[in-house]
DNA sequence: TTTCAATGTGTTAATTTTACACATTAAACG
DNA sequence: CGTTTAATGTGTAAAATTAACACATTGAAA
């Protein structure tokens, strides 16, 4: 409990000149982006990762990312990093959560704010051959740099949820897609198994995904029907949930 | 598409010193923390607000928030100001979101992370006396200074998901409570009405309430049983939720 | 032409959700 | 003290959703 005095000096009023100078000086705080760029490819899930910086962790993996400049935004930071390293505008880029220890990068006081990217992999063109820059499986993904293994675990978990509640998955499939290949995405994410006529029936009751009337080619079995999302009748429909369930 | 010498120029290493220089100097950025503060008191979901610290905002209402110290953890200084402000220590306590726009604040460019926070109103003793500080109905709140008023309306929407999926609601009421209470606070959250019967079963289907054998006291009308809520139960029985539904 | 692997399709049972009404209790009131 | 009032406590049936499950068809590969 405050006495209070206490609460008078918390609650009194600051000028404009006093913050100013607290916002110019002594509390300012080196900011970073860091960005979980997640891509499908071969029914798996990857994750785009850099070799560290840093000899302190020489060898292992770390995200990608850079300090947010002065002037510039932070979902612009975001896109920055994301148009650098994979050569892509108009991503799909959400933000997670910003981890702030004192002590989590080794060269002083950075705070780091994760978001987490989806793309195409057909669409971007990144220099691979440049082994710096690799496609990990998300199973396989252990031991990062700094803290980005919790920051990147947190990521994912923050896809899996979201991915059940909105459209999101399709932003990793090319735009036209088949039934399978939707499939194979929810079970990469989720990591589970799920029943095929099931998930069709669950897809085709939504009413989103529209007929293409074309089939896949070049696909080693009996081609499927390839869809489209319709994302402007899900933006016209999308539900509220409500419903209690812990 | 960058080029291979732009690659090669993003992808160099960095040495430790020159991460630590970016760090020390040029790209710092003043950061803080605000708090969305809610209490629930006759049946109404509140929200703990200050009176602007800023001329060019006087009269309105903002949250409670501080600079975050440079050698003070993200999380540590979101307590602090809610130990500041309510006398509080353990609250229920959650980051949302970092709102970084360069503009966002009039003092200088200052990126903050937005926190919620559910308390007791029984257990603080907060010197409202002092009408700086003021619980007001979160239907009433409107025009916040700042950019408050979406860092309010992002943490009201993210209370709402939340609560559905988690036992959070239960730190907004005392330890024992009626099932009168515990609708109520549901439906204040989440502004819907509920059918009582079905939110009872649902209730007690899910087995986390333990009857405690006791009956509400000074209540105008026929007294209803007091519950808990067995969090332990909760921890080791606590469920993924898996289904697809947008 | 045979084999193989994946597509496409429906029904039934189980579970969950919704809608809905009446007797009981204790406090408040005259 | 008896009556009124307002909230508690309880169950069932219909509707909607989810889960389990098998076989004929197609086209590519061998």
């Amino acid at each position: 409990m405050l006495t209070d005095s206490q609460l008078k000096q918390a609650n009194s009023v600051k000028t404009l000149q006093k913050i100013q100078s607290e916002v110019e000086n002594i509390n300012r705080i080196a900011l970073s982006v860091d960005c979980v760029i997640f891509g499908f490819d071969e029914s798996k899930l990857k994750v785009l990762l850099i070799r560290s910086d840093l000899k302190k962790y020489q060898g292992k993996w770390s995200l990608l990312g850079d300090l947010v400049f002065p002037a510039e935004d932070l979902d612009a930071a975001a896109y920055r990093i994301l148009k650098q390293r994979t050569g892509l505008s108009d991503v799909f880029l959400e933000q997670v959560h910003t981890f702030g220890r004192v002590q989590r990068h080794p060269a002083g006081r950075v705070v780091t704010v994760a978001y987490y990217s989806l793309i195409n992999v057909q669409h971007h063109k990144l220099n691979i051959l440049d082994n710096e820059l690799h496609w990990h499986d998300v199973k396989n993904v252990t031991d990062l740099a700094f803290d980005h293994q919790e920051i990147f675990d947190t990521c994912i978990r923050q896809l899996q949820k979201r991915v059940q509640e909105h459209p999101l998955g399709f932003n990793l499939l090319p735009k036209k897609f088949s039934l399978r290949e939707l499939q194979n995405l929810y079970e990469a994410i989720l990591d589970i198994k799920m029943d095929r006529r099931n998930f069709r029936k669950k897809f085709f009751a939504m009413d989103f995904l529209v007929d293409l009337k074309e089939m896949e080619q070049n696909v080693p079995h009996r081609p499927g029907k390839l869809y489209k999302f319709n994302f402007e009748k899900y933006e016209k429909k999308k539900k509220k949930l409500i419903g209690i369930d812990f």
